[in-house]
RNA sequence: UGGGUCGUCGCCAAGCGGUAAGGCACGGGGUUUUGAUCUCCGCAUACCAAGGUUCGAAUCCUUGCGACCCAGCCA
């Protein structure tokens, strides 16, 4: 792993580690691996989980693998495997090494046979419904298949008939001999092996049986030397069948399999089955929809890999389940983001201002910083003419108490450039503010007036020298916290979630703008180029955030 | 009602028998040519509850209560 300066904390599981090394567990060695199945994009939980593994990694000394868990292949396809990679580096993490379950098809196979011949699995002839009813319940013990104690030798051949195609989909099934009757249902013979003849991303139709979860993750972490596998709560049942499964083989290694809880996040949804439904129901615009809790829509609203790693360092690594406000995630990108945005200034909804006693025609290049705190981000020319663009928000006809803003009469500092006051409202027929007939102040250039205080500071851009922009705001996707918990998540999505502005207007130096700088359009947010949109000269900004809104900015 | 796990501030989270860290949020001052930033101050006699052990308990024991997960030939 790579990065590099985010904050050393302690968990349960560093703890854990700390304490194995001390003891000299796995000759001082630490390796851990991600392991996505690639049915999907990754998503701020999965953030959570590369942080932890790579950071261990790279705070131990040890390694980390990427490791795809590609033993479903109905659900799997090399698109999710190409995004996966992407977004884990541009995470900022490198993986020691790159596997797949599938590279270990044939290693898992001759396992199986070893397991065979050790009389610890059996082929079972049960349909997947009668296995079900065999299972017992909860509170109810399991009943032994009829298959159960078919011998050794036939087990042998049937398996491998199995994997000749000899049999249908779901004719037969491979299980492990453990016991019908434990308390814990994961032990009651699970199933190791299926039957299913579909195209597999990478081994093609090699194979026409493909092992499950959790026969195949703990040898792969054998096989690979994993010696802490972290994975996530709802895996803590199936922790006795990964220790099964590698006490009864002979593997190279006996890794540790450790849980948490799984990231939760107000007003999000983490499950690829629900992001999958958003994307092919387009709900959303793609996996990269800047609305959307994937990595990939995180980047394109404009977050930054520091930010989503810093935040992951925040939330803390435990067992408990919990959920965290989406306000934590807005901190860390509005603390990276107000340390090195640029700034600039951009109308959203603009508003005439003719300024009458600045001279016709005439053009001022100012100079304003790129940074109020940073003079070494250095600065800009934005132009200064007659006639310029002001958010009508800006100005009010009626002002609300402590509005220190333009109205009537009223003075307003225009950021980075002059003071001017309003002398007149201009109406259209119908009595909508058109136009505001202005005056400057020339003496305020840099320096406050004399003798009174103008209190209000507002951006504007200059009418004739300024861009052209669409600009994304987004809002939540969801109306409620939890939309997990509602009994059809779709009912609750948020239909304001995305307000697109057009005919926005944006100082001149942003026609230049990448979709890698990050500017802060000042007083409005954080916003970025659409990586996406922004074609053939168009400009297309996405918000990334508000900035944080102090007392009753709100509405 | 079987098994597993978890209960410390509105939300996260340290704490590991010696007398409640920190962050976010929130409230209030100050600075400010962004109602931003920055800065200062405040914010759990209290750790799910009740008993017990101890000089001393959030930490140990007991009994309750509450929450989450598990009955795929998904991962």
């Amino acid at each position: 792993m790579t990065t590099n300066d985010t904050p050393v904390s302690t968990n349960f599981i560093r703890q854990i580690i700390t304490q194995d090394l001390k003891e000299n567990k796995n000759q001082g060695k630490v390796a851990t691996r991600f392991p996505p199945e690639p049915n999907g994009y990754l998503h701020i939980g999965h953030a959570k989980s590369i942080c932890l593994n790579f950071g261990i990694a790279g705070e131990f000394k040890g390694t980390c693998n990427l490791r795809f868990d590609d033993t479903n292949p109905e659900k799997e396809n090399i698109e999710y495997m190409e995004s996966i990679e992407r977004d884990v580096k541009w995470l900022g993490f490198e993986w020691a090494g790159l596997y797949n379950a599938s590279d270990y098809f044939e290693q898992l196979y001759s396992y199986a046979v070893q397991l065979i011949e050790q009389g610890l699995a059996y082929v079972d002839s049960l349909s997947a419904e009668e296995i079900r009813v065999y299972r017992g319940t909860l509170t109810e013990p399991g009943k032994e298949s009829p298959d159960r104690n078919r011998s050794i030798e036939e087990n042998l051949d049937l398996f491998t008939r199995m994997r000749a195609g000899e049999f249908a989909d779901g004719a037969y099934v491979l299980r492990a001999k453990i016991d019908m009757a434990s308390p814990n249902i994961n032990m009651r013979d699970p199933a190791i092996y299926r039957i299913r003849r579909v195209h597999h991303h990478r081994t093609g139709d090699a194979w026409c049986i493909y092992p499950m979860y959790d026969y195949t993750h703990c040898i792969s972490d054998a096989i690979e030397g994993i010696t802490h596998s972290i994975c996530t709560l709802e895996f803590e049942d199936h922790r006795p069948l990964y220790d099964w499964v590698l006490d009864k083989l002979q593997t190279p290694s006996h890794p540790q399999q450790i849980e948490f809880a799984r990231l939760q996040l107000e007003y999000t949804i983490v499950s690829k089955r629900k992001l999958n439904q958003l994307v092919t129901e387009k709900h959303v615009n793609g996996w990269d929809d800047p609305r959307m809790p994937t990595i990939a829509g995180l980047r394109r609203a404009g977050f930054t890999p520091k930010a989503i790693r810093d935040f992951c360092e925040r939330i803390g690594v435990t067992k408990q389940n919990s959920w965290i406000e989406i306000g934590v995630l807005e901190y860390c990108i509005r603390e990276d983001l107000n340390e090195n945005a640029l700034r600039a200034m951009a109308v959203l909804q603009p508003l005439r201002v003719v300024i009458e006693n600045y001279p016709d025609g005439q053009v001022e290049q100012l100079e304003i910083s790129n940074h109020p705190q940073k003079p070494e981000l250095g600065k800009r020319q934005v132009p200064f003419s007659k006639v310029i663009l002001i958010e009508q928000d800006d100005f009010a006809a009626i002002p609300p108490p402590k509005y220190k803003r333009l109205i009537e009469g009223g003075e307003v500092r225009l950021r980075g450039s002059y003071v001017i006051k309003c002398n007149e409202i201009i109406k259209s027929a119908e009595g909508v503010i058109t136009e505001l007939r202005c005056s400057y102040d020339p003496d305020t250039l840099g320096k406050n007036p004399e003798g009174r205080k103008v209190k209000g500071v507002i951006h504007w851009v200059s009418e004739a020298e300024s861009a052209e922009a669409e600009i994304r705001l987004y809002d939540r996707l969801f109306t409620v916290p939890s939309p997990d918990n509602e009994p059809n998540f779709l009912d609750v999505i948020n239909h304001d979630s995305l307000e697109v502005l057009e005919g926005c207007r944006v100082e001149a130096s942003l026609a230049q703008a990448s979709p890698e700088n990050r500017y802060q359009f000042e007083r409005t947010g954080y916003f970025c180029l659409d990586s996406v949109d922004s074609v053939d000269g168009k400009l297309v900004f996405n918000r990334t955030v508000t900035l944080r809104e102090g007392g009753w900015a709100k509405d």
